[in-house]
DNA sequence: TCTCTTTACTTGAACGATCCAATCGTGCCA
DNA sequence: TGGCACGATTGGATCGTTCAAGTAAAGAGA
């Protein structure tokens, strides 16, 4: 608490205005070096912060990023996904000045609801929505009230999908690179253990095994016996890979959707070998090989994503990002030009015009006992 | 952001002046109640919301409460405790009009330096404060600038840990309960799987198994025997259990300190009875009976603490909670007396005249097929 | 010398809610 | 009927910041 040091203390003490102080912290080009020097040295002696909550009455921005925490997710072994991510949001954000705001909603209803209370009291700048899934009317909300917002996940099925901006990882290059993998250690009868059809994510995911094996010259007919659909959870890869064993020609090893599927796998394969999706605490512990998203990075780049649209709407002045704290220097965001995304990693980025961006990251896959 | 609607809108469409719109929303009670008819009519109909940046600006409270979120835990398999938990405080605070903020620090230090941070831009009501453990600099750091902050988890060997009010699992309580769960189901080798010594955690934990066995009968040679020390981790766990199997007069039971131990346990132990900690997704997925924390409650009951500090702190009006949104008018917080805490589940609460409440929750067992 | 720019800074106002002190009825009693 | 008390309502000030407009000084051009 201490004693609350407002802009108008540091400007007595640096013996200039009040306006002369927020020139220097917001647009320090327009000031003279000399006064600049004498303001900055007022600030840390003083240690002036500018207060958000003043700052958000005139500016009206909050420099808040609102995302949903979810509930252990269906199954729960993959609910460290989210996690990871959230961290990664959380960590990006306060890289650019901005801070992640929780909330929750059981239902697309509830969430549109908080939507609207959020806004209507705490007023974020943003929002990071995650699990999209088909008929998500989360998104089209947003854009209706021209509320700024990234998903992490493809608009599944949305026809206007490709209005905002969106971060995903390539499930299919994930499977796909997994099967290329069991077919270079010599199998041939891969099988797929995945989510019953309707699931974006699941359908994706599949594409990618379906596709190598295609590739490698498997048939149709004996791909759909390779291929094998089940709800998530363990003893359902459990049962799974039961079946695939029993038939005529078994499988030698397996692909499976989730880390969830492939415990369940390995628990049951009779030592064949199993990858697994999402490269969760679970899999490092019993020594699964699976899919590993780079979570860090995509949460950053939902962040950049956001701070260009959010810098972009106030584009009056150059907004250099230059934080009120004095001394922590942190690194620019990011470069802020849509080209040099694609630098950084394995990504692409699809831009036309000026349409929002849509990044499409790699997944990498991280080798244990298991294949 | 539509069109901003302001105090202003409402005293002019209800007829009345904005301060009357004021007392409706924050003193009820000194407003007629035809008028206070009108202008609740009237916010309804203009859809009005009190904006958190004017209120904080003029009242200095900004209903925010700052939480930290961790990254993978050492483990992983843990980490899901933390989220479970982070998803009842979210939920709870916003049930009595607060919301969360999220920081991520990496140790000691940097958290200290977060908090500084937040406090002079945010400006955070208070902070929940988690994986406390020996030497903990952050209650110590907090109570000096007398910001209102709550732990989940006890104060480890720290003298002054009964300065602040904290919210914590009664470990000890669920291990007994595991090993006489084993004891009543035949059992008399019953190891325990713990983490080493100087641990607050994982020490409270052993207590439970170790006082149980004692009064069961058991010597402290043969308790010295049953107990094994190891890091976390399943191969750890595996190991653990292959040992205590090799010795002379085997065990046929295990309790550990955490499901990760559990896990490798139960893929070593030859089919041996083992109970984890946590009932972590993992636990459910393999079915293993595992000790569970109410971590719902404990998330609730931090917020209840918290609200109360606060709501005392500015004690000159009765703050009646009253939500600035009309219409959904959700359940009262709490009650606030303190002997009524006690009654809403097995709990203990110590309370001491003025001093901070302090409550220990009692776990449940969750039975599996493990055990 | 006068005007017109430019530079570098200062001053006044506004954002939207709350708090304080003053005002306006209204009813009560002498 | 006047004085008074009481309670409901009002106007004005305030929080800390940024925006828009304004001023003083210095230099350029005629």
């Amino acid at each position: 608490m201490a004693d609350k040091v407002t802009i108008a203390d540091v400007a007595r003490y640096a013996n200039v205005s009040r306006q002369t102080v927020s020139n220097v912290l917001n647009s320090p080009e327009v000031v003279r070096e000399e006064t600049r020097r004498r303001v900055r040295e007022a600030v840390r002696a003083l240690g002036y912060r500018a207060s958000q909550a003043a700052r958000q009455m005139r500016t009206g921005r909050s420099r808040l990023i609102a995302a949903r925490i979810e509930p252990a997710q269906e199954d729960g072994i993959n609910g460290s996904v989210f996690d990871r991510f959230l961290h990664g949001i959380t960590e990006s954000a306060a890289r650019s000045g901005y801070r992640v705001l929780l909330y929750t909603a059981d239902d697309h209803d509830a969430e549109l609801a908080t939507f609207d209370d959020l806004l209507g009291v705490y007023v974020p700048d943003a929002f990071v929505l995650t699990s999209t899934d088909y008929d998500d009317p989360r998104a089209a909300w947003l854009l209706e009230q021209r509320i700024p917002f990234v998903t992490f996940g493809r608009p599944w099925g949305v026809p206007d999908g490709q209005k905002y901006p969106w971060v995903d990882v390539d499930g299919a290059a994930g499977t796909a690179m997994a099967t290329r993998h069991l077919l270079a250690t010599g199998h041939r009868r891969i099988g797929f253990l995945g989510w019953p059809e309707g699931s974006g994510v699941g359908d994706d995911r599949r594409s990618g095994w379906a596709r190598t094996l295609a590739e490698a010259g498997i048939g149709p007919d004996e791909l759909a016996e390779l291929d094998h659909r089940t709800e998530d959870g363990v003893p359902e890869g459990a049962a799974a890979v039961t079946a695939l064993l029993a038939a005529e020609r078994p499988v030698t090893a397996v692909v499976c959707v989730s880390d969830s599927l492939a415990i369940g796998a390995l628990q049951a394969g009779n030592g064949i070998a199993v990858i697994g999706f999402d490269d969760t605490p679970v899999a490092r512990a019993v020594g699964l090989t699976s899919v590993s998203q780079p979570l860090g990075e995509a949460a950053a780049r939902c962040v950049a994503l956001l701070t260009d649209m959010l810098d972009g709407d106030a584009a009056r002045r150059r907004p250099r990002d230059e934080e009120t704290t004095p001394g922590d220097a942190d690194a620019p965001p990011d470069d802020p030009s849509n080209d040099g995304a694609g630098a950084r990693g394995p990504s692409r980025t699809t831009t036309s015009g000026d349409s929002p961006a849509h990044i499409l990251l790699e997944p990498a896959l991280v080798h244990r006992r298991s294949a």
